[in-house]
DNA sequence: GCATATTTGTCCGTATGTATA
DNA sequence: CTATACATACGGACAAATATG
């Protein structure tokens, strides 16, 4: 069963060369959980993955506590590190966090510098771009950096990195979400509508659009998730 | 120079007997930051600090990782781990997040578990009791449990985890404030009020009270900072 | 339920590169 | 500029806990 594993992340063998070692190696691996090549639940064996990406398990284990930290791994005594796998509680949490954060970023957006407004403009755009070219997983990515925008217009280096943080938990739990184009589509135009009132300098009323966007995504998201838990649905493993 | 940590440390030293000894590691450098033993900008020797405390370096590398992911130490590529040393534009920074979460919280509140409010009421009374003993270490620190319990009102798993970071690297800060009562003494007061305002269901007043005492003491805490930068002051070290 | 094999937790020694006196 | 101290990273070892037959 480690076979897969290992030929999996040994092709990211050859990218290993500069910088520190843990944060490369917790790169490659992050790489790996968010864009699903290392499933939610699935156990890492310090031995294989050490030996795919020529490091030693202590090498290996700082990275696993780097992760553990960001909330892509889980950590169990004794037992091992193992990719974490949200539940529909986590992801009401997660909602949670970020209405908070987001929602106090866009209203206090008046005080945002021109460079955080005009990622926000970026990122709309970098969406119409994956939706014209039918990459539905890059418009999610694209939808990801809008939400990373918002949040940044508040600039506040420590929100920056919670919403990092949280964006990429969420990355894990879109992996429940068997369309991706019908999730992520819809929000463009709300993203476009949201970045012109902020432009517009209507402050509360982009956020009152932003919360309940929010709150439609997470219904969305927690359903899913009752989908998959409930037998009678024809879940496919 | 690494004489006296080593002497400080080893104090620790039976402490460490059970489950993970990177966590206690961790707790016990954590500990030792927060109450000043370990001052900011002091770096921590891998050598001695493992000697001091009975562990190897591998393992007291793991327990540093955490630590800087909480924000109490800071990492330098080739040069060591340094006790954080927050700046005014940490306070404004920490303070920023904390107004987010806290208030959001609060003005949430009304979906809030009995026992998250009974939490508020009983660090009101912690903080009483150590204002009636002159303990003004104990008066922040049951500051510090009343924001914690502020913020639990949201019954987020996350916010807590984020809050309590938050907090901790608040302590810190507190070390430049040479008037601890002085400073943590007025807030007995409006704690004891906004208290009263959630269990009456006021909750945006309670926000609102809230919100402007974040701000006044942001203020207070980033005057001590000027103070200390300020050369015509008599800073003492 | 037990004996065995696997894996983690932890420590040690060492080589190499980097920063600083 | 050299020398020293230290962080980075590796590999091996062993006990303890867990998983497996």
């Amino acid at each position: 069963m480690t076979e897969e594993l290992t030929d999996l992340l040994a092709g990211s063998r050859n990218l290993v060369g500069r910088s520190s070692t843990v944060e490369r190696v917790a790169d490659v691996l992050r790489g790996h959980i968010i864009d699903g090549a290392l499933a939610p639940g699935a156990r890492l064996s310090e031995e294989a993955i050490g030996a795919a990406l020529g490091v030693s398990r202590n090498t290996l284990r700082e990275a696993f506590r780097l992760l553990s930290h960001e909330g892509l791994l889980v950590h169990e005594f004794n037992r091992g590190v193992f990719v974490a796998k949200p539940t529909a509680e986590d992801v009401v949490d997660l909602y949670r966090v970020r209405r908070a954060l987001e929602l106090s970023a866009l209203r206090g957006a008046a005080e945002a510098s021109d460079e955080a407004v005009a990622l926000v403009g970026a990122s709309v755009e970098m969406g119409q771009r994956a939706f014209d070219s039918g990459d539905w997983w890059g418009l999610g990515t694209a939808n990801m950096r809008f939400h990373q925008a918002i949040a940044g217009l508040a600039g506040s280096p420590r929100t920056d990195e919670i919403v990092r943080r949280l964006l990429a938990e969420l990355r894990l739990v879109f992996h429940v979400m068997s369309a991706p184009r019908e999730f992520h589509a819809p929000y463009l135009e709300q993203n476009k509508e949201i970045h012109r009132m902020l432009c517009e300098g209507r402050l509360d009323e982009a956020a009152d659009r932003l919360g309940g966007y929010l709150d439609v995504a997470e219904r969305q998201l927690v359903d899913a998730f009752a989908e998959l838990d409930d037998p009678r649905s024809q879940a496919p493993a």
